[in-house]
DNA sequence: ATCGTAATCCGAAGCGCTTTGGAAGTAAAC
DNA sequence: GTTTACTTCCAAAGCGCTTCGGATTACGAT
């Protein structure tokens, strides 16, 4: 049988009232009863009903994050780092993590749905776009939610980001360095706030450089796989190939290596490339990626379930930020543009012989 | 503002209990009433507060799914597709799905928790073990529950999957008539039920054309591109390798075919395969694969949403059950022993000359 | 002895909905 | 005209918790 406030309290022969104050961590109860209340609690095994408490104070300890399946985060292991980071960051406030997956086309009717039910305290909208209409219609609503990525917006909003236009100017930066001119870019949707930033990143690093971006090496892709191998594809198809690459997604960074190897290629020696995020465990490679890296997923939900926390106690939106530096983490994907050059002739001269 | 039943009832004249009612759809309401409660409704924008309608019947509205962060299912859209299919079923009937992530090692507890929590009427259970100690814990409490793949229990309990000892069996037989007589396994752990199943499959398919399973032909691998690698690469290294072979996932699958792909070899050619569940869309392949073919994801999902319903609408559990019959599917990828055999001689020969 | 204060505790009013157990009105049956 | 049987509606009692606004007691201050 159930026990519930009524009968602690009857039995300890206090009121509701009391039981309920002790137990909440109320200053207006002597800490001799207060213990008793805990003792008896845990004795009797009472646990309040999150049903009632939530009708009580309209609060549900519940955050949400409404998930499109149009399934791009999938096989993003990145992705389900940051839901166990935030989970467990969350958990340790006795609040839980709810993902509520719907179909992409009715995104935003689950939103209002899910709002107007009070289903939960907050949201995470992950995938931001540059222009977001999730956003727009949380801050018409006033629903309290953190932003995993940044959008354009004229009203401030709390958010959680990288800067990414610095990572993808790091990025470029070095390749240019090694010497490289002719710089590829196989990017996102520039939908993709992520992928938007990225891409000016890159543009910016190339003008400060005094390149000259041309638009025949920048190739978009969908965040997959084949997307990357089939871009990687279109660029070897150019008459002058780039002699270096950033990929800003780490599934097509995949697809970009995979497709290297299918022509017989082999990077750095024909090609330097960089990839955002790193590549996922996939199969196994016979050398590291250079790649820009960012904190781990855990890391990052911590820091926002922090944020959610601290939104939900009534900090102002415009002071809930945080932007994240990734780092260059050098691997054997990419090098200098000579070296390149003498391996090329190498191997041409092979293929001549042969 | 927000309005309540209470202002509903009083702008339209009549009790809260009858306007509550009309909406309910309860029969002792006249119909005039009815169709001026709902245009009122309708027109002040009333939608009944979940949380109070939660207290007052218990019900919540809302199933859940218990996701460990493990992560194997990531990766394999399947588990993405069924969840869709879950979800677009249940909210057909105006309730939710909601995935609840967990650390691994944390599983049970939240288990207990979200019970006690009374945070959904049921609960499914997915990549089910053969001993599956969640089950166990469901039946213990008397929760209502959904297992997505069965278990060994000596109680009954409701429950979706796929004939996979069937499928097993009907991919090796596929193999036996093609001649092949050496026939691999590459199987993930056979304490998931999936597993362990296919495995009985393998072996009643072979012991029934009479041959002897070979230990060293069966390896066993982790869920990932990278496990079925690995195992691809132990299997070529035996002195004898396999002449065909079954790999129980599919995304140990993709990294079976790209291992074959590293050492040169092509199926059929150099081995016949068979993936079960076939490859989710990788990198593009020269070849189509043969598999053994389940329903959709979304399918599935929808077949288990209304399971879920029975099962809450007090349909015994010994008749929630659900059994889906796997196809073969024929693809490029397996073919009769001979042609190998002769391409084999074919390939040494030029070996030999070369 | 009286007052103010602080420390404890509690009654009762919600939160917004569902549901039980009638009551009132109406029509059919005798 | 009375009885029976519906039909339609409603008052009130929860569901289990939180919280506002005191009430009570104890005690040092005046």
């Amino acid at each position: 049988m159930k026990v519930n406030l009524k009968m602690l309290a009857a039995s300890l022969g206090l009121s509701q009232t009391t039981v309920s104050r002790a137990l909440g961590g109320y200053s207006d109860v002597s800490e001799a009863t207060r213990r008793r209340v805990e003792e008896a609690a845990q004795r009797m095994g009472y646990k309040p009903d999150p049903l009632a408490r939530r009708l009580a104070t309209g609060r549900t300890d519940t955050v949400g994050m409404i998930f499109p399946f149009d399934a791009t985060e999938f096989g993003d292991n990145r992705w389900g780092e940051v839901v166990s980071g935030l989970s467990e960051g969350l958990s340790a406030h006795d609040m839980d993590l709810s993902i509520i997956p719907v179909l992409p086309e009715k995104e935003l009717d689950t939103y209002r749905r899910v709002i107007e039910g009070r289903r939960v305290d907050a949201l995470i909208v992950s995938w931001t776009r540059v222009d977001d209409s999730r956003i727009r219609l949380l801050q018409e609503l006033g629903f309290p939610f953190l932003a995993y990525g940044r959008t354009e917006s004229p009203l401030p909003y709390p958010w959680f980001d990288f800067d990414n236009e610095a990572g993808a100017r790091a990025a470029v930066e070095r390749l240019i360095a090694f010497g490289h001119r002719r710089i590829g870019l196989i990017h996102a949707s520039l939908d993709y706030n992520f992928a938007a930033q990225r891409h000016a990143g890159y543009l910016a690093a190339l003008r400060a450089a005094g390149i000259d971006p041309e638009e025949t090496l920048i190739a978009k892709s969908p965040i997959s796989r084949t997307g990357g191998y089939k871009a990687m594809e279109e660029l070897l198809a150019l008459d002058t190939p780039p002699t270096a690459l950033l990929v800003d997604n780490n599934l097509a960074g995949i697809g970009v290596l995979r497709a290297l190897g299918a022509h017989g290629l082999q990077p750095p020696r024909d090609l330097s490339v960089i990839v955002y995020d790193g590549v996922p465990t996939d199969i196994p490679l016979p050398y590291t990626v250079t790649a820009v890296q960012q904190p781990t997923g855990e890391q990052s939900g911590r820091i926002m379930a922090r944020q959610i926390l601290a939104i939900l106690a009534g900090k102002p939106v415009d002071e809930v930020h945080h932007l994240g530096q990734p780092v260059i983490e050098a691997g054997g994907t990419d090098g200098p543009l000579e070296a390149q050059v003498v391996a090329a002739k190498r191997h041409t001269r092979k293929q001549a012989v042969s």
